[in-house]
DNA sequence: CTGAAAGCGCTTACAG
DNA sequence: CTGAAAGCGCTTACAG
């Protein structure tokens, strides 16, 4: 007896659709997943058919008998945070598009949950995965990411990263990190910013990595580097930002601009400044990296670095979407400094 | 020959963990999937072999083989919206702790994608399926979702939904919307205004109305109705926020505060308020409502009503994680009113 | 408690 | 081009 026959949900089947065409589950299969080796008015029928009843193939059943899976997994590092949640819907967008559904997984900002969210995506058997998160530096990190994406592609998977993932070796969207950080640097040195503190995410992550160095070739041409200037590690998120401006302004009072290292910790920058009172940006400059959605309508506006994420999202998911080539596919994603009332002149 | 050989990938099976432990397969699947009918010390030692194997069953063959399914469903109306950001944190946080992975669906708002979202889900063939967006007014949409609904519980499936949606008959959570939309509204009267502008979404959403229809009572008790203001519809987002703004004020130029319904519309009214140099609160007061992360740090600082949405979220997968009751459950979430700094008494 | 066997709903060589 | 049959990797009555 059929499962399901309590409700009037049981599902249709594909020897449902091939009974009613009169021809056999094998000529239906193949009619309905546009195999060849079916004429033209054979297949037409059986599409009628199918279409007629509304029967959609049961993708356990098509994904265990094929061994090939339609599904996409996105890892983001929180969907909370609005640099993942913009990446997201343009993956989405895609997915939907391609007829594919997402199946989305948090890392909670932890390189081995990442690996461990990987390997769950691998296990739940979709045929593609997109890594939102940026690449880590640490070697064990790195060569665990690998074991299981070359598992994964040599099954016959395919993955797309966004962000800088040394040593991976698959398709990438790459945000314009190093020019980035170069372009806010540059912007806040003109402003004749000297003693400028930086409230930065891990330093073990690629993307910080990146957006230090960018900043880094900015001070040289000023004949500063890195280890002249507060850099204050703490969470890549609105409390991080909150504690990096604090110890910021503790042991550095002397600071005239605070340069965070994504929005999020901007944002958390700005509400300590606030509560002490400290205008910005008449007394301290500040700004951001990403440009989320609400960066413009911050108080005040902030001056930061726009990467297009959701565009991002949508490339990953393109680029995974075609077949594999011979060598790893990059694509680049411009940035592009806004300035806006974040940040002034110097004072004094 | 099995799939898959070409790589090192080749995923292990059920028999390989039998074969090493020294059982049948029906005995090593009770073990594993911690069904009744194996000696303690037989389970034991079938999940240490496969413990030390590092074998996953492949859920499509699971999935066939039991007709029930761990998948979760999660449809949202826009991802990249913070009030769904945060909700979706709140589904995979509960999701992860179960072991549960969550596929999850667009709407962009429109009602009939959300019944065909809840279609690609159910034959997706998941367990259970959060419907995070608000019920609609209209009564064809709602036979729809309800016949989609039905069938999927029938076959027993599990859904919950957020917000309130008329006749569905599911288990929900559901915001305090009408005393939100009274809070906020009552605020506002209590600084003076009467000629208020009301920026809304979709009035065939449940939300809508019901949020409104708070912001009526609270004017019953001036004397007032909502007849007596003008209510502008747009898109629920920061551009229909916008446009909603330029329709208010070219046509109303009168009112002294605008009532936006949710935070992303109001802060597309700070943005053309900011445009057109109309100082808020000074000549113009603002409230938002939801209490998304950033508002808090907007310009000015929102007042707004808060909603706990990554708690909703949790809610949510926790009531769909429950059997199903005999009469469908339902939480609420309560609101609470956040006084900050786009408000202030009226002028003059 | 344990195992042999049927079956879940498809796809895909293999014959014809 | 079409179909009968094996097989994908599990679960679950059914015997023992």
């Amino acid at each position: 007896m059929r499962k399901h026959t309590a409700g009037q949900a049981a599902a249709l089947r594909l020897v449902d659709v091939a009974e009613r065409a009169g021809v056999s589950i094998a000529t239906a299969s193949r009619a309905l997943s546009g195999a060849s080796g079916v004429s033209a008015e054979m297949a037409e029928r059986v599409r009628a058919v199918a279409a007629e009843l509304g029967y959609v193939a049961n993708v356990h059943a098509r994904s265990l008998a094929s061994g090939a899976s339609p599904g996409v997994g996105l890892v983001v590092h929180e969907i909370g945070d609005p640099y993942f949640a913009e990446i997201a819907s343009g993956v989405l967008e895609v997915a939907d598009a391609h007829g594919r559904m997402v199946q989305i997984c948090h890392t909670g900002r932890d390189p081995y949950t990442e690996v461990a969210q990987l390997r769950a995506l691998v296990n739940a058997r979709v045929g593609i995965i997109v890594v939102a998160g940026s690449g880590h530096l640490d070697p064990d990190v790195q060569s665990q990411m690998k074991a299981q994406v070359q598992g994964f592609e040599a099954a016959g998977g395919r993955v797309a990263v966004i962000g800088r993932h040394p040593q991976l070796g698959v398709d990438a969207v790459v945000p314009a990190n190093v020019a980035g950080g170069r372009a806010i640097a540059d912007h806040l040195l003109g402003l004749g910013h000297r003693r400028i503190g930086v409230a930065s995410g891990s330093r073990r992550l690629a993307t910080m990595a990146d957006r230090l160095a960018g900043v880094e070739q900015a001070l040289r041409a000023h004949g500063l580097t890195l280890d002249d200037l507060p850099v204050v590690e703490a969470e890549f998120t609105l409390d991080g930002g909150k504690d990096a401006a604090r110890r910021i302004l503790d042991e550095h009072p002397d600071v005239t601009a605070i340069l965070a290292l994504n929005d999020d910790m901007a944002v958390g920058v700005l509400s300590v400044l606030g509560e002490r009172g400290i205008a910005v940006p008449g007394e301290i400059s500040v700004t951001g990296f990403d440009d989320v959605v609400v960066a413009g309508h911050l108080s005040p506006a902030l001056t930061t670095v726009h990467l297009p994420m959701k565009e991002m999202g949508r490339q990953a998911l393109e680029l995974a979407l075609l077949p594999r080539a011979a060598r790893p596919r990059r694509r680049t994603a411009e940035q592009q400094l806004m300035v806006r009332a974040s940040t002034a002149r110097v004072r004094g």
